[in-house]
DNA sequence: TACGATCGACCGACCAGTCGGTACGCTGTG
DNA sequence: CACAGCGTACCGACTGGTCGGTCGATCGTA
């Protein structure tokens, strides 16, 4: 009994982070109140100011929490082994699927990061900028390799699709007629082909 | 004397219009306050309140003018004479470079559409409705002429090449190296050749 | 085993300041 | 005189953040 009720409840600060993360996915940062999140995750105030040290530090958590998911999943499958055609191509798909499956973090990364404090800010920037880059070099990589086309620059390419996958929150719904993995395979059907390469199989 | 007043001077209705697309592009729609707004137009809040009914609607006003320009120029484009890939090769570029040269506009427009009351909202989504549908139909008779893939829904398509020229707010400079020529004729290339068309002039 | 000391977790009342919005007065022009 | 075009003064609601305090668990000691 004492046992169940210490680790089935979930804590307060996962609690708080879970709210958050909706509140501001639904009503953005800025008008969405302390008062609003306390309420929704059951617990006051001063809970919250206990476990963050503002309302900004808990838009941080956020981020971080996306940030390191995306990079980790990211730098697993763009070292993976095969032909760099079949890396891109897997990449794509996988983060067009994961940004569906935490589609609240995305609508808020996008839409919320000018809100930061000037140094949390260009921290994340940061963060994201590596994030770009890793990807960036694996177009680069297929260039070289002379399976990409080279006359359009890998930044914007890179520009060009994470435009698309940031723009899913606008549009995408679980409850709609697609999958994440339709929408991923498609999306990387358009990338590859954009760039000349065979797996983005144009009938042609 | 009395002319060159009434005439030469910008108008205070424009004048506001103007600094408070600065400076909801800048800081976002939340975190300008009427106060800022008016100092910056040097009136008061009388002034402000006497032309617009309110807060919500100042920004409803810079939605109206968004649309109403990327429309008409859209019908332009797309109605013209010629075959198919490049009308939608100029529609393409066109809407690029109508965004970057709107740039504050296009921040505005994808960051703060949810601040609008809920009635507003419906509009504006129902408006932007009916320009990816207008975008989308120039895709569907490519793909009924034969010179677009079919292997993928015209609306994704639409959806994935939007969300691109959306996300140019976030990265695009114009004091930067690119014109917004040049990126628009990436863009369309990129557009082009992800659909299969010649236009998109991959090496190969 | 008993019991005071100490700890983290959390509550709830409160603060100074800011917000969008309003009421009303003045002033120049037709 | 009438009325558009503003400025001035102010309101009530709400904001993020603070602070003193409570309560149950744990620990050192005898």
């Amino acid at each position: 009994m004492a046992r169940s009720a210490v680790t089935v409840e979930e804590p307060v600060r996962r609690r708080l982070l879970a709210e958050a993360t909706r509140l501001f996915a639904e009503r953005g940062f800025e008008s969405t109140s302390v008062q609003e999140i306390v309420a929704a995750a059951g617990v006051t105030k001063g809970a919250m100011y206990h476990y963050f040290g503002s309302k900004d530090d808990l838009l941080h958590e956020i981020y971080g929490r996306v940030l390191r998911l995306q990079m980790e999943r990211l730098t697993r499958f763009a070292d993976a082994e095969g032909p760099v055609g079949e890396r891109l191509y897997a990449t794509a798909m996988d983060v067009v699927v994961t940004t569906v499956e935490n589609l609240d973090d995305s609508k808020i990364f996008f839409r919320s990061m000018h809100q930061l404090a000037p140094e949390t800010y260009k921290t994340v920037r940061a963060e994201r900028r590596r994030y770009h880059e890793r990807f960036r070099d694996l177009v680069i990589e297929g260039q070289r390799a002379g399976v990409f086309r080279e006359d359009i620059p890998a930044e914007m390419v890179v520009d060009f699709f994470f435009g698309s996958v940031h723009h899913l929150g606008t549009w995408y719904s679980p409850d709609g007629p697609l999958s994440g993995q339709e929408v991923g395979r498609h999306f990387a059907d358009l990338l590859l082909s954009s760039l000349g390469h065979p797996l983005g199989k144009t009938v042609s």
